[in-house]
Formats: structure tokens, sequence, C-alpha cells
DNA sequence: CGTGCCAGGTGCCAT
DNA sequence: ATGGCACTTGGCACG
């Protein structure tokens, strides 16, 4: 018996679902008329309406409106589940410690308890990312101009972490800023910052901004500041294997 | 009737939760067996286990797995919903245009199917927020330091959006940027641009990141630019109201 | 743990 | 639509 539902529960058939739930390990999910308090790094209330909450056997706790991706209010994994029984009504509190987080659920009228035993072994496979660009163009540097070769990956600087870098045919240090998706003025300042700290140690830097495109205001500022960009697009391959830390001497 | 809900549906009571949920701008939830793949700015596979399927009114998609505050997949609103019946199972696929990007779940065995015809004109109330912060300074620049007076709020300039550009008493540019947690690097960064921005029209600019308080690295680059803290935490108070543009001539 | 940074980020608001 | 940026960002990998 991997699910049970109850529609319209009394009080004791809402608070069996719960605690079988809570107790399996269980995917616990209830459509409810509620109301809901939070407080810890911010503070919200959210008055009364009729919502979905999830609560997961890992502490993750999510409540959805009928609109939008994300959750109104939520919990991250690893919060505490508990429920208080009134007289007319029952109140879940999720607890977080450090930093100490509170959300607390009135539940005025539930419509639906329900739970499912999830079982679950997959990971998701995932292609196209930044970090899978990153090793395409350590194994084909090349795309980014000829002559060019990589000396480290994710190189920890003075002030951050260099995506990739190394040096042009003519002998000068490259610093390469990857972006998945369009480039914006935030990933100019941090290639800026990059080759600003590198420069203070050895002599000519150059910056390179590698992105599927750029942005309007991140063009300009690029171009003011003396850096480059390479059109590259993240491919789509299977990861091949975990490219761990690459260092070749020093430089 | 604002729910429904059938175990272990068969195929015709399945299409019949979903056909009804999805003209009557219900949220459909569904526990199943299934596998999902993904293509659009990335592309993905997720191979057999049971999670939970949400569907909502305004096109989004989620599907969770048992662990983790974030779905496994999904789709943002707006995006279109079908189904394709096949021999013995059924195909669920969410389109979004513009990016083009598809989701396609299958099903391969349905324990719960639900909707809830949701009825909720409640929005989140939210205090703590950066936007609250910046309120506050605004009418208490005396916070920042003796004789501070503020411009402009969320000011366009060269190179990005200053959030808010003052005087001290020495008639010194000041440009303040705020944030509601620990500020890192990428703040003061982002503090860096908006300075240098400055100083090439107007003389002397002092930049103050105002946070509750830095990380080891930001303080260090803090320091070398010449630029400045100021500890204040984020006000936990009732958003007053929509503090539009304010503006003060020119400066 | 804190620091740094990516994310299929999402969401909000501005031009 | 594009742009610039905050977010209770979440999640991860590394020192």
């Amino acid at each position: 018996m991997k699910v049970k539902s109850i529609e319209n529960p009394s009080q004791e058939d809402l608070l069996n679902i719960l605690s079988e739930g809570l107790s399996s390990e269980a995917i616990i999910t209830i459509f409810a008329h509620c109301r809901v308090h939070y407080d810890g790094r911010a503070k919200s209330e959210l008055g009364n309406g009729d919502r979905v909450i999830i609560i997961k056997p890992d502490g993750s706790f999510l409540i959805h409106q009928r609109e939008k991706r994300e959750p109104v209010n939520w919990q991250p994994p690893g919060s505490r589940v508990s429920f208080q029984v009134e007289e007319d009504r029952v109140r879940i509190i999720s607890v977080r410690r450090k930093p100490r987080e509170t959300l607390e659920v009135e539940l005025l009228k539930v419509y639906l308890a329900s739970y499912l035993q999830a079982e679950d072994s997959e990971e998701l496979t995932l292609m196209g990312s930044e970090a899978e660009m990153r090793d395409y163009i350590f194994e084909n540097p090349e795309v980014i101009e000829e002559g060019f070769k990589v000396l480290f990956k994710e190189k920890p600087i003075k002030h951050g972490i260099v995506d990739l870098l190394g040096r042009d045919k003519d002998g000068n240090l490259v610093v390469l800023e990857l972006k998945r998706r369009r480039a914006d003025l935030h990933a100019v300042s941090q290639l800026k910052r990059y080759v600003e700290d590198l420069k203070e140690e050895h002599g000519n830097v150059r910056g390179i901004l590698v992105a599927p495109s750029l942005t309007s205001g991140a063009k300009k500022l690029l171009e003011k500041e003396g850096l480059e960009f390479r059109r590259v697009k993240p491919p789509k391959r299977e990861k091949a294997q975990r490219g761990k830390q690459k260092t070749l001497d020093s430089f």
C-alpha cells in the first residue's frame, strides 16, 4: 500500500494521514483552505485561501498557490515538522535551526489529505550546463582561438575563482569567464575583477567572456574595459565524467 | 465539488481527471511512477521512479522527487499542456514557446490522480526585503551617517542601476549598495562598478556597502578598493506603500 | 561550517 | 520584448 488518500477527512483521518506519512517517510500532499505565517530570515503573512501543501521526508515543505512555479511559502530540507491540534483545526509547524525559521500553516478546511511512499533511486542527468561548457573548452581550446592553451580549470585567485585560465599563442595570460546563457553586466564585472586581480602579479592579462550572446549593456561595458567576447554555445551532449582539478604546475 | 481524487485510476479515470482539471482551471496533482524527458535551454533525462506531479492553471508544471525544495523538472507559467494516450500508458506533454522547451512525462503507473479547484485571492505580504531596507534608509538617512542626504532611489547610471545615491555632509557623492543578507564578492564588484562609473563624471565618489555582515573575501576586496561598510539589518515591518521614483532634480 | 558561484534559475519591474 | 537585479534564492563543490 504505497498510497493513501482521504477526501474531506475528519480531524482524526487527517491526523492519521499526517502521522503515518511522517513516520513512513512518505511525501505528504494536502489540499486545504489555510492561512500561513512565516518568520525567519524574513517574515511573511498569507491570508486565507486554497493551496496545495507538500511535505517531503527530508523536511522540505512547500505551499503552492494556483499560480507560479515558485512556492508562496516554504521550508528547506532539514526542517522538522510537527503539528498542533486545536478545537476545530490543525496547525502544521515546520522549524529549521540555523538559521532559526518557523513556518506555520493553519488548516481551516482540508479537501484532500494524501501521502505516497515514493521509491525513487534515479538521479537527473543534465546536459548543457556551464560545467560541460568548461570541459568542452578544456578539451577543445581552439574554439577560443588558434594557439590558446588551458592552464587551469576552476582556479582560485586572490578575489574569486576563475573558470578557465590559459595562455594565448603570444604567451599572454588569458582569463575566461563562461556563461551558459546570454551574459549580462554581472558577468562582465566578474571577469573584470579576475583580470584586475591577475594583472597585479602578472604582466598583460586578457579577459574573454565566453557565452552564446551578450546583453547590450554588457557589450558596452566589455568594450569600454578592453575585454573580449567569444561566442560559444553550451554543448548538449552526455557528460563524460568528473573532470576534477587540473593543474599544470605554475604559470 | 472543489476536489476530486481517484486512487489507482483506470486510464479512463485518469483522462477524466486530467481533462476536467485542465478545463476547470484546477490544480492537478498526480502521484505516479514515471519517466521524464526535457529538452530546451538544456536537456535532461530522468529514469523510472515515484514522483509528485503538479500542473497549475497558469501552465506551471512541477515534478517533485522525494527530496529537495526544488522540482527535479518543471515548466514555467505560460506553458501549454496536452496529453497523448498510448496502449497502456498516458504521456503528458508541456510545451513552452520562446524559448521553445518541451517536457514529457511518461506515466507508467498512477497511484493517485486528483485536482483542486482552488479559490485564492490572497497575496503574500513580505517583510525584511531589500526594497524595505531601501525605503527605511530613504526615510532615515542618518542610519548611514550624520549629515547624509539621499538624492535618488533606484537610479540608472551608465552601467547599471544604483540602489541609493546621495551626498555626505561634505558634499561628496555617495553610492549605497544594499544587501538584505551577508554581502559577498559579487556585492563588492557591483558597488565598485557603480563607483567607477560615477567617478568619470563627478569628482570624488564614495561607495558604501550596506548589509548585516560581510564575507571574509568581500571585506578584503572592499578594503583594497577603498570602499566602505555600514552594518544595517533589513527591517521586518509592514511595507508602507509603493515608494516610486524619487527625483530631486539634478545633482 | 563559511566562501564562492552556477542555475533549464524565477520573479519583478523598468524602458 | 530586452535589460538589470533581488531572492527566506537553492544547490553544489571546495577549503
